[in-house]
DNA sequence: CATTGGTATGTAAACGATTACACGCCAACT
DNA sequence: AGTTGGCGTGTAATCGTTTACATACCAATG
């Protein structure tokens, strides 16, 4: 079922039948119904990849996502799709994992696709080391690119982001001010977005006059990451004779572990320990107590992208860089 | 830059070119590598309008799903994708909500880019009103489709589930035996998966001859299932006087509000009150005391899926109807 | 040497839309 | 009446591939 057989059913050309399909007002109404009319009687769905042939565009935009299973990433993933097809745009979904390489090839799928616009999650690439980022240059020759919570100087490359490190600073100074002083960091990632972070942290206790033990600073491998391991490892390290009067962590689910080894450890939150996440997601409202954590604006971030995207594929000047404010969400693990 | 470009550069016709790109085997290796280096050098990347539109078909698999945020959903969604990259499919994603025109038409959107098969995942569509189910029925018209945890009976559609009816069953019968009498049930849908769920809860009952409170069957709204609206509803039913020594739920988020609930009331769990989700999710190590919950097997679906979209696909006659079998996980908030 | 058969390559016709251009018609002008 | 212009419609070229078929070549065969 085709072009030629509705025109054929209607008596009319294939040329007008087209200008139905696009709504052009160059059809009369009566003709404008009788095509109608066979279109709806055969069920007939216009060929997109010969239109995407015709017009080298296929209104999709590509979603390039480590890990859709990421709480936050799928949130992301879900909301951008949806506020993409209100606008006409489609999304093909690539779910890299992390890899470089991997994160290549899925922009050359997305390439081969001739997706009108990239959008880049959970990008992992370091600003100060151009040469890994190759593929983000590469991409954006043929597409605008657009960066969920990054940033990248390069023509056709846009980022919409938080900022993290002031958001950490912000945590970790209302930590310090309200008298901890020795405050574990757990982390999870050491892209840019996780250095920005460790630097808020240490900047707050700089500007606080208080001196960072490196002990302090805790790597979590992302596969290693489960909350029975950042549980034993708490308690490892209290063994071990570290001190600590409050966790900070670069995400939710860190802070759960952290939950679990006070409870293991018998220290009460926040009055012997406070803690305090990061993205302000679902999981804060389910712990015990409830987790306070900073609020990173997903939704905002994620809004401004597709408003960023339209903009440039409508040829308008849009700024390359938008960054949001962190905001600290107070609930019960701290004072 | 074209195929016709790389032709004229390597001096062979277009043919060859194709012919090298698609791994013909009717290609000198002289020849092959001529023309390869061409393109490495030019970084040509065919189009995939045109592929698409010569051979109808773009290798590609539609995913339809009602909401990615959701975490298990999203669980499933990356899964899928990776595994059908893998096989050499793209994803298409189209997150409608669960209503049905919007369903609707992200069928008709994933028609017109001809994908190759559809995945739908969230269906709410209920077997035994079959008018409501047209769109599935139209979808496997021009393609297989397959339905994540659900069955209906059509040429051309295929179901992979979890028996929720036994699983849930099960679960009951567990606690019936671990000597509860009053077990609240909640749920947060009425589709078919969710119908078939209150079965299995019923069965127990009746299996050991325990009449069942119609009072203790407790209805959230999608909307308003938040872990606290949860916890204050159940503070509420107390107040109402209605007793429950148990609390059996449908979602493992339901059951994290059923434990804020138990910590408000002053009741321990599982001493006082068991307590079991289902999905097994993430959800359930991060709660204090960790959640007993129902596996539901969706990774064995998942892959099962992939398996017979691939079959299909290959022309193999593949069983219309898979279905795996639960599995209740003991964690701390059962006796 | 003529015939056969296989292999490497080229030619040209699809695939199904969009759209520039051409055409015919009719109303409204001069 | 003859010219103009606008509107509705149709014709045909175009987009970039794949692939059936044709062709050219060369080695092996009778």
């Amino acid at each position: 079922m085709n072009i030629y057989d509705i025109s054929r059913r209607a008596g009319v050309s294939i040329a007008t039948v087209s200008r139905v399909l696009n709504n052009s007002p160059h059809v009369s109404e009566n003709t404008r119904k009788k095509v109608m009319a066979v279109i709806e009687g055969t069920g007939y769905v216009p060929n997109a990849f010969a239109r995407g042939l015709g017009l080298n565009t296929m209104k999709t935009i590509g979603l390039l996502c480590p890990d859709a299973s990421d709480p936050y990433l799928s949130q992301a993933l879900t909301y951008l799709e949806r506020a993409f097809r209100q606008q006409g745009y489609d999304c093909l979904l690539s779910c890299t994992d992390k890899a470089l390489l991997a994160r290549q090839q899925g922009v050359e799928l997305l390439k081969s696709r001739h997706v009108d616009g990239i959008v880049l999650m959970g990008s992992s690439f370091i600003e100060d080391d151009p040469s890994e980022n190759d593929y983000i240059r590469d991409a954006a020759r043929s597409v605008p690119v657009i960066l969920l919570n990054a940033a990248f100087p390069c023509d056709n490359v846009y980022g919409v982001q938080c900022d993290d490190q002031r958001a950490v600073n912000e945590a970790t100074l209302s930590l310090l001010d309200s008298g901890c002083r020795r405050i574990l960091y757990l982390y999870h990632s050491r892209n840019y977005s996780g250095r920005k972070k460790l630097t808020g942290y240490r900047d707050a206790h700089a500007q606080r006059g208080v001196e960072v033990d490196e002990k302090l600073l805790c790597f979590f491998d992302q596969d290693k990451g489960s909350v029975h391991q950042v549980r034993d490892t708490l308690l490892q390290l209290e063994k071990d004779g570290l001190c600590f009067d409050a966790v900070l962590t670069s995400e939710d689910i860190l802070s759960v572990g952290a939950l679990k080894y006070a409870r293991a450890a018998g220290r009460r939150v926040p009055e012997d320990l406070s803690v305090i996440g990061y993205n302000n997601s679902s999981l804060c409202a389910c712990t015990e107590p409830e987790l306070t954590s900073v609020d990173n604006k997903l939704f905002a971030i994620c809004e401004h992208i597709v408003t960023t995207m339209m903009g440039v594929l409508d040829g308008k000047e849009m700024p390359q860089k938008t960054v949001f404010t962190g905001e600290l969400v107070k609930r019960e693990t701290t004072k």
